[in-house]
DNA sequence: ATCGCCGATACCCGACAGGTATCGTCGCAG
DNA sequence: CTGCGACGATACCTGTCGGGTATCGGCGAT
């Protein structure tokens, strides 16, 4: 009997519906169905009436459903209590300004909830510095993308999205399924600001140096693809930047990776890296 | 954050010595430490001092000591108000006499603990009946050894041993590190009385009849050997039967199986399974 | 200076928690 | 009564993780 067993069996027991429950909390529902037959072999009893016209409570699950919310909420105190006798302390994230990843609200509200005491500072850093100022002690950990010069930071890489191009929605291109870099080979690309890490600015640039206008931000880069015949890439994810644009993956364009970095192996900076391994499974 | 990592922060300690409070959780040091490690991370703090001159607790240490404790007894009471709740049941489980594995007392020791209102019934068989009375519903469960006539029955593995000749400690073979079927040819066994399980006779007897004493419990067997010529046969444990006594490996038998079995998959029968599993894991 | 204790590290492996695809069954509508 | 949709169960695959053994490194004691 593990506490997140407790949960699943606490959603499944306020849902009274399997399906939903898996989706509330973010899996799907076979795993959840185990898991909980499971639990009935762990407690000796059965916790749930499973009949065609829906799921209802056992009198043990109505006992277990009172207990296991009594006992959960003192996990939540039992976390408080130990950051309060740690000493509040602060935690200084960077993420790139460009990451308008759903995941990353879903991270921020983890990891505040874990850590209710930690004040929690953000700072969203311009497109020219992927490693966000952990360089420079600006911030303590970094929410980002790869690649970039690694040396003295810690990374973990937490997923790999493909790449795509943004194109005006008018474009020639906009209706292709994928495009290579040779259809994109007469565009002017965008370029970064000067002192940009050499990783990073390669990879954005597919290897080549590119002429085209100087970007900082994501929007800006937005905006030059709508006023030039700039070719903007970004991640494929399930964000879409809006309907003026199409985004059309590119084949031969390597994957780009999200990590997580820091410099300092902190046991605040650690926890962010759990958290966030734990939200991007 | 799991109650298992908080059983093992709890061990450590109170014990302020990994390698002891390892050998108190019946497992070895590193993984151990690696969990402390991680729940350092998922906490966000560290909870050991760790110095050459042992190991000491942090503040945040000293509170998590106190609420981890709070927390695994009310996890415990949970498992007893939910087992009321579900109404006071027994189980009746056989074993067979000859189990003088050390793991059984530690198996019923969890199973008590973590089922405390659950009548345990133990019924020791004797060794013409391996399922211990499974068929005729005389136990639920049955903490047994392969193989029988499994038909009907619910079978699960525990764990394998390799099986020994029982030899008086005086015997010509007993200085012998090993032995095959080949170098007991000339002796006499025991046999099984009638009614024996075929599969369960045949693997003792190792193929074929033998003619020797009928024996129906450990204890005859042994007098067997020490009065007569006879072969006795046992599984390799770490337990001796005694001085007057020799074990010799025999190579040329297969390992004899510890299973559980049960027939009827109710949430008690599985609940034992389930605790079992843990022990032998 | 060396030895021994003890926690950390490196590495391997089996178990298990997660996923997708599909099934079985029951209620309901036509 | 038959087809269909909803929903939990089952089957199966895969990556991660919790367990193991072997070994290292650092500090204290003799």
């Amino acid at each position: 009997m593990e506490l997140r067993t407790l949960r699943y069996f606490v959603a499944v027991a306020e849902e009274l519906h399997f399906g939903r429950a898996a989706t509330r909390l973010y899996m799907s529902q076979p795993p959840l169905s185990r898991a909980i037959r499971q639990l009935e072999a762990d407690l000796g009893t059965t916790l749930f009436v499973r009949s065609a016209s829906g799921v209802s409570l056992t009198p043990a699950g109505t006992a277990l459903l009172a207990e296991a919310r009594k006992l959960l909420t003192q996990a939540d105190r039992l976390r408080a209590r130990v950051a309060a006798a740690a000493g509040d302390t602060s935690l200084t994230v960077g993420i790139l300004g460009d990451s308008t990843d759903p995941d990353i609200s879903r991270l921020a509200a983890a990891y505040r909830d874990r850590h209710p005491t930690v004040e929690v500072h953000i700072r969203e850093t311009d497109l020219d510095d992927p490693t966000c100022g952990l360089r420079t002690g600006l911030v303590d950990v970094a929410l980002t993308r790869g690649p970039f010069n690694r040396t003295g930071l810690h990374v973990h890489e937490l997923r790999t999205d493909p790449v795509g191009a943004v194109l005006r929605a008018d474009d020639p291109l906009a209706a292709r399924k994928t495009l290579t870099l040779a259809d994109l080979a007469d565009r002017r690309w965008f370029q970064f600001p000067p002192g940009t890490d050499p990783e990073w600015q390669s990879y954005w640039n597919a290897g080549t140096h590119r002429g085209g206008p100087v970007v900082r931000a994501v929007q800006e880069c937005l905006q030059s693809v709508l006023w030039n015949a700039t070719i903007g890439l970004t991640p494929l994810t399930d964000h879409n930047p809006g309907p003026e644009f199409a985004v059309v993956p590119v084949v031969d364009l390597p994957p780009s990776p999200v990590v997580v970095a820091w410099s300092e192996s902190t046991p605040l900076a650690l926890s962010f890296l759990r958290t966030a391994r734990a939200i991007y499974r």
